[in-house]
DNA sequence: ATAATATATAAGTAAATCATTATTTACTTA
DNA sequence: TAAGTAAATAATGATTTACTTATATATTAT
């Protein structure tokens, strides 16, 4: 019972913060495709250090990890969350992003050299 | 492509909803047995008029429908909403609410007389 | 080392949220 | 019709949230 309550929170507490829909969509992108913060950026009318905070809130839920390869940090999906089969549920609901892909892409922000 | 917009700020609106304790608990207790108000107001520690604002909201997404008998109001899940599909996937992820159910049959609050 | 770039953190603020108490409305029963 | 009960609404306040700008930290390239 005192496990049911846990269960209940924590599960609350995943839908409070999809229940954004920025964060949402920065979900359902990082379904389709890991992404570094600056392709994020690409993606929305928003400061850096605000995507940065929502990454931050989804990573402490452990719904997102990070890697850092060299200048860049770049998100995923957290399949190991005992929290993935939900994430994945409510992803279901979510239509498909693939024109945010396709703004990253072209925008192409990790570009490096001018070639 | 607007109209994956929309679909994607209603699953938000849902998620935000019911990423509430309060509310996903009445959700997941509506799941198992409607219930009038007063019932609610028995498993939680909570004023009157909280659980009718929260009601409200939930009605206001028609995630719930209201039914009028007599002095009571019982609320129950609204089966015929687009939203019914997300909101039974994202109940498989809740506990049971029996013991909930439970409380609200051992207060009984609905009794009129003493016998 | 220095400059440039990517990202995170800190501090501040406006708006939203969730509770409360007080009041109103609707219904039932004496 | 008056009194009692159920539920909704209104007004208000404390807290949380989601941004912003400014600054700090890591890494890379010169």
């Amino acid at each position: 019972m005192v496990k049911l309550n846990v269960e209940l929170e924590r599960t609350a507490a995943v839908l409070k913060l999809l229940g954004d829909k920025t964060r949402l969509t920065i979900i359902a992108i990082l379904k389709q495709r890991e992404c570094c913060v600056c392709e994020i950026l690409e993606v929305f009318d928003m400061s850096q250090p605000s995507i940065s905070q929502h990454l931050r809130k989804l990573k402490d839920l452990e719904m997102v990890k990070e890697e850092r390869r060299g200048q860049w940090i770049y998100y995923s999906l957290n399949h190991d969350s005992e929290l993935y089969k939900l994430i994945e549920d409510i992803l279901e609901h979510v239509p498909d992003q693939t024109d945010k892909i396709n703004m990253i892409e072209k925008a192409n922000p990790t570009l490096q050299c001018g070639c």
